[in-house]
DNA sequence: TTGTAGGCGTTATCAA
DNA sequence: TTGATAACGCCTACAA
């Protein structure tokens, strides 16, 4: 039986107001009393019950992330440093993380999102990997949940949230790319509605114009963010008439299993067929060989998400309600070459 | 506002205890009336307050699982694996995960079990990377929260659990890399209470022992479980006069920060010195070379937890309390050789 | 400065 | 088969 407040009250002879306020920090207590009750409260071990205390207050004092994806991919480097910086910075904060899964857009991710709202499970959500018009926003706009986001969609909606400069960074990329001398660039995407997706393709498409290439419908593959998918990709590139000399990837999660690919059939990436990625997980420094990446710094961003909402939960005024983050290149050996000469 | 049950007992016209009874299916209930009730309730949204329920019930409807971490190490295969596994099954129960993180055997290690416990946060504990004479299992055991655990400790107190074969494991690998040609083993190990090390370091003593191989204590490093502490064993061992040509790792993320320092030191891992993980995460198939390592079912293991956990919880009985998993060998490039002739 | 008391939304006991 | 009603443990007007 865990200690109530009745029980820390009774051994003082202290009405169960008084040591609730004392403990609460409330002024109105005579200095002695609080020292004497929160002493004896620790001595007993007493622990405020989360139920009765949500209950009282109308607070659930949790936030909750809902991992968008069919499959669970907490292996998935981006997620998992994701979920490094929500939970690190969390524990920094007086309320909790929930975690689940479900799969985008479908019906599921809605019954989840409103048994969460409706039953108070959790105060606020930080959502990521926004889709065009993503109906998360505008359910919990409705709702009046607090909520803060990685990407920006539903443009009409106003709330606290971070994004990349992804098209920027692509066009960086692929200018990079042509001037080692790649010349039929390969692009493998996620999702069609992804926003990440469509900025990263429109970076793609500008850098190919500003380097004077041509754009190739042919070489513009669909994936799902997933190394599979990088791999099959690939695979299927193989039995282009013209294949690309390198290939740029939505993330390095794909990226990851385009080297494997080339691996398997034999070509060198880097020399053979530049291969690049963007987020910059911490893996892509130990693959063979290390990958070209756009860089961004996923668990701080998860961290300041989390700090936004706090913030946005506690109804106090943001610094700034959009932040903007530019990629950082990290050119590795993927885009190698040694050209003759 | 969302919906109470009062607001639809009142649309219903029914007592609000006949609304609750319908709806949690028991049978004193007129099956017309069970049948409006339920309808009704699904079109107002209503779904039951989370707080209250708990209240009232003393059941938190959730389990924990503390990261037993310094550091945030979700970005750490291993762990990452290990929480897909704790969530996908969790996502299968009625009950939710929380997650935490706490450097192990620290006070705040203890304070925050206590507090989750006391505040009747959770009903039940995921334990993994058990020490000797882990506190953990006492501190449980005597308050009566049901708990399973990844590996086995305080072997006087009786709990359900599963365990690998470290040391038969071990035994195998040694030999794979002894028969491979492989003379000098070093071994880097983890922190000296985890009971996975102290498996693992007896396997590799036997498995030394068993090839007639000798043990050479400067040839046995510690490191505690990190890329980066395998990285700064190379370093040390680099200075050795008589240095070995196998490394042996505790897991495979200190692998993964060997042959990241090989790589750096320009020796070739496999050909010029072997090097071997445990544990089997995904990324060890991208690594440069490919990492020989002991395959254990991280995820699977997890999701087996999670089961036990929910049938400790319910006071159903276990088919078995102890489950031994039997590591599986994977030989890859980085323990290959080609031997002249 | 402290105590009394009502109620947060549910579930469970008892009576009707 | 259904309806009052009393908790669960805590917080907070309001009264003393």
């Amino acid at each position: 039986m865990p200690v109530t407040i009745r029980d820390v009250a009774q051994k003082l002879g202290l009405s169960i107001a008084t040591v609730s306020r004392a403990l609460d920090g409330y002024p109105d207590i005579a200095l002695e009393t609080r020292q004497r009750v929160q002493q004896t409260a620790r001595e007993m071990g007493y622990t405020p019950n989360r139920a009765a205390r949500q209950l009282r207050r109308k607070k659930a004092d949790a936030i909750g992330y809902i991992l968008p994806s069919d499959t669970p991919r907490f292996a998935d480097p981006y997620y998992a440093e994701f979920l490094v910086g929500l939970s690190d910075e969390t524990t920094h904060h007086p309320f909790d993380l929930l975690i689940s899964i479900a799969s985008p857009g479908n019906e599921a991710e809605q019954r989840i999102y409103e048994n969460w709202v409706q039953s108070r499970k959790v105060d606020g959500f930080v959502l990521n990997r926004l889709r065009r018009n993503d109906w998360r926003i505008q359910f919990l706009s409705k709702q009046g949940i607090p909520f803060t986001a990685f990407e920006h969609a539903n443009e009409a909606l106003d709330y606290p949230h971070i994004m990349v400069d992804n098209t920027g960074g692509m066009v960086e990329l692929v200018q990079h790319l042509a001037s080692a001398g790649y010349r039929r660039l390969a692009y493998i995407g996620g999702p069609e509605d992804l926003i990440l997706h469509l900025e990263r393709l429109e970076g793609f498409r500008r850098g190919l114009e500003t380097a004077g290439l041509s754009f190739d419908l042919s070489l513009c593959l669909a994936g799902d963010l997933t190394s599979d998918s990088g791999y099959q990709a690939v695979k299927r590139i193989h039995w282009l008439t013209n294949p690309p000399d390198a290939i740029v990837c939505v993330n390095d999660e794909t990226a990851l299993g385009v080297l494997h690919a080339l691996h398997e059939m034999g070509l060198k990436a880097g020399q053979d067929v530049g291969v690049a990625g963007f987020d910059g997980v911490q893996a892509s420094r130990h693959t063979d060989p290390p990958l070209t990446t756009l860089d961004i710094p996923v668990p701080e961003i998860a961290r300041r998400l989390v700090r936004m909402l706090a913030l946005e939960m506690t109804h106090q005024p943001q610094a700034e309600r959009q932040i903007i983050i530019q990629p950082r290149l990290l050119v590795r050996e993927s885009t190698r070459r040694n050209l003759p000469g």
